[in-house]
DNA sequence: TATGAATGAGACTTCATTCAT
DNA sequence: AATGAATGAAGTCTCATTCAT
């Protein structure tokens, strides 16, 4: 089939998220789903398969992007601890920015949607943290300890601060973010225990 | 007669989440649920009006729960960190213990089921935790910096380690408790920048 | 089975009774029936074989209540009006005082629980109407037509009346039992057209 | 694309009188009615919201159309027992030719179904007799009772004549509905008693 | 006998998917 | 390709009936 409409793709996927953001993949109807998107039920089905596809496809396209924006750009020449706070900076904003894509990678990996494929793919999404951690471990600026478990610290503090903060039991992100790379840094680095 | 039995809700939620934890709340049916319970399909709705019903009285049920696990006991006249870290083991040991039920009240909040005053309930369940926290910062223990701020620190990490570990991206999280720890007390005690 | 509580049946019909009365045949579920009765949903079954046996024994009772309540007694030696006048005015008191069993024989002919030999037997129930029917045309006093056709027109009259009287499009049925027998009478009687 | 078929509601609707008239309301299910109406079980929840207001539509729509059966045209210049049988005729015409219409008419009231508004709507349903049976009076023609009286009179003897007719009790309607208006004019014509 | 919790067939309804236009 | 009405399998829920007490 040919896509003479690649947008519509995109607006598929928008249009998702909005409400599993709201609803949960639970609440996800095609019909609904298709009137968001601003198309007939019927069209949905041109671009994707079932359902399950659609689904598998819209987290393939999003953990592309997440790990697109976890990147960034990083100036070599920089001090390690501003090389890691921008890696970290760029997963806090991306997780800021699209907590609905949050919500949505999550509920998919408990779902009845999810291949077991798709889940094994996620490992590499967070690489980008990764090598900047074994870096500063290397260096000897980072604490010793199992990459994943640095790495989980880290994800994990910032998408529950982003998630109460979105639901108001903290400022706006953008104020604390100073004090909670504070936090994120006084975990990590080497120091001495005082 | 038969009386009325209040396992059978107790069945009832245990199905459900175990239920949850492998297809999420989108996968949740009640025929399904009845059959694990080990019940007739017909006798959910004597103990529950409807599926939302029942996840309501759920959610309230695993709410209280954990509450009453994070809890626990505290020797009075132990120090500091040996206190909070109970806090924080008590409540590392119910998000590893109930995964399902972590799970459960993440999926439940953005669902077509929840209901505002549910939501506004979930508040204090993390009251322990605040209170330890309070006191640290109030006898200088800990770090200056919004309670919730760090709460979600916390909690957002502890639940991350957890799913790694149950996924396998993790150790057993018995095995990495010292070194979760390690990095928590080093993020939030107070200690100078070196 | 033998049943110590004989009162219990006679409960049921007039609970059933005020239930049909008001929501119809499509309302009467057993479990509100057994709470309406005062009893308990499983002894109703201990009373009927099922629903259907339960609505037969229903039909069948309520069919010779109101054939004993129209033959009445009448004077032998009054006129012939008066007489018929009687039995009109037992089935119109009838039909007044007895409104949901109306309803009930009414609707329980067409219906899923009916059996034909139930209907077959309703045809005597107003013979003591058929009788002085009969009589009054032998006697020259009544109009000569088929007697079902009189017969109708005298039941589906009163019955209208008693129903438009109940739901407040006509003042209450004592007030103009006078002026239905005027009209019934006129049209019944014999008389030469004007 | 296919069109939004307004054929689909009233094939609908006759199904419904159709299983209405023989097994009452009691005995409409919804799957049995979309194969009766020749479509599938979902097509009836495009067109309507669920049963109550399938049943709520289908009111409306056969007390307007009783009305208009019964209004008819009548010739200004006619002698008034013309004009008053014609009305009484199109009335027995309409209960004649759509008994099932009445059936539900009926049950409907009495059912789970009934909102308070649907039977208020009734009241205005026999205007047209209303209207003729008022100026019958005015003229000194007619009998002077109060109108819901001889139109209860009418209706009643009108309704059950024909169920009688129909399960056999009488001979075609047809066939006597010369006798019926003797028997009707009678009753409610002005004329001194004899 | 009386009870009302338990049952499960079958009713109502939803919703992923197909199909005529 | 695009539409949205049509479909019917699968889900939620009801309710006549059974059964342990």
């Amino acid at each position: 089939m040919r896509h003479r409409d690649d947008q519509k793709i995109s607006r598929t996927f928008e249009a998702a998220l909005q409400i599993i953001g709201q609803k949960g993949l639970a609440g996800l109807k095609m019909q609904q789903l298709a009137k968001q998107a601003g198309m007939a039920t019927g069209t949905l089905y041109v671009y994707f398969k079932d359902k399950n596809d659609l689904l598998n496809q819209m987290y393939v396209h999003y953990v592309k992007q997440m790990q697109r924006n976890i990147w960034g750009e990083l100036r070599i020449d920089a001090p390690f601890e501003e090389k890691f706070r921008q890696r970290w900076y760029n997963y806090l904003r991306y997780v800021q920015q699209f907590p609905a894509e949050i919500v949505f990678l999550e509920q998919y990996h408990r779902s009845p949607f999810a291949s077991q494929d798709d889940i094994a793919q996620q490992g590499n999404v967070l690489q980008p943290l990764v090598e900047i951690i074994l870096e500063g471990q290397k260096a000897g600026t980072l604490i010793h300890l199992p990459v994943n478990l640095v790495l989980s610290f880290i994800c994990g503090s910032v998408q529950e601060m982003v998630a109460w903060s979105e639901n108001g039991h903290l400022p706006a992100v953008t104020d604390i973010t100073h004090q909670a790379w504070e936090l994120t840094w006084k975990s990590v680095s080497k120091q001495p225990r005082n």
